[in-house]
DNA sequence: ACTGAAGTTGAGGGGTACCTCAACATGTGA
DNA sequence: TCACATGTTGAGGTACCCCTCAACTTCAGT
């Protein structure tokens, strides 16, 4: 009787290769990647994606959450370094809109286009609670106008992140959008 | 021998059909909404919209245009009869930003995602010109920053016309928006 | 080597949408 | 009335994509 605990090993290949071409392909065409091209990236067939990650969520989840976790450590470690809450918020509002810029997935996933991918949800609340800390900690400073809020604060990345998906995007809206940040110092 | 030069009867119904229906979906779904669905709704089929206007294309410009145009005159004329070129900017920004949020039909046609329809985009580039000429006098007046361009009046509506099509657009995104012409005068 | 559990496969059923075209229908002038 | 130009129809081909499952293959313990 082979041990129930252990996959097989190729199984354990399999879910290597889906894994490496999922993040390849989420990070070039966003979440919403269709499944079977994953599967045929991996040299795998469809049938044994469904088998390793059971969902879209479930691939999600097992493969972007690092790469996302590490990406919003970084910038959070940017952050901590400005040397005042000014700063602070404005390195994070630059930081996130460029990480959305810059890698399609991400962006879904600050979108929270993928509400069950709950793993990958997580981390995006914590950067979510970042943003209102360093909101809270602005207001405290009195640097920052009390009617900016942390609800603008979303509203202006979640322009950022639908603007980020567009194909033929102009180039230049980065700059109206921190305009308005900029018309939010007191 | 029949007349050549008009259409049969029937012909000149399905296509005022055609019409009626595209009209109340596109203004309802957005012009990507399905040609099929336009066909089920005029009571027609697929076949009859492509023999009446050959193109998805063919449909919107027979379709658009005149009401685009009709509600583009109506904001022109609001914009005409304010006071001064501050107030003719604002009223241009907000009634733009207003028209895309109620009617996805005239968003998307803003945003020019058919290039193809020609009769749509003439019209569309007549508001604009528009918009150029109140940038253009409101720097006259010296009432705006030299430093907000026609590029920047482009990227607020292009910011504004794609969160408008946001299925889930949280509320309030506007507000981020218009703080940045806020920010904008002198 | 053998065997049974674990794993893989990919055709196939379901869905959406586009566009075509051969067969059929009808309006209209003579 | 009738012929035929004009017009309508919708199944069917194409192209995506999702997800399943019965048949097949392979791993690994004995």
């Amino acid at each position: 009787m082979p041990d129930a605990r252990r996959p097989r090993r190729d199984a354990r290949d399999n879910e290597a290769k889906l894994r490496a071409a999922a993040l390849e392909i989420f990070e070039d065409k966003g979440l919403d990647a269709s499944l079977e091209s994953i599967a045929k990236a991996a040299g795998v067939s469809i049938g044994t994606l469904y088998n390793r990650f059971g969902s879209r969520e479930g691939l999600i989840d097992a493969v972007i959450p690092d790469i996302a976790g590490a990406r919003l450590q970084t910038l959070g470690a940017e952050v901590l370094a400005q040397p005042d809450p000014k700063a602070r918020l404005e390195t994070f509002v630059r930081g996130m809109i460029a990480l959305q810029r810059q890698d399609p997935a991400l962006n879904d996933a600050i979108l929270r286009r993928y509400p069950d991918a709950t793993a990958l949800i997580g981390i995006c609340d914590a950067s979510t609670a970042l943003g209102q800390d360093l909101i809270a900690q602005a207001h405290d400073a009195g640097v920052l106008a009390p009617e900016f809020t942390q609800a603008d604060l979303f509203h202006l990345l979640w322009l950022a992140g639908i603007a980020s998906r567009e194909a033929h995007a102009p180039n230049g809206w980065q700059h109206t959008l921190t305009r308005a940040l900029d018309n939010a110092w007191t």
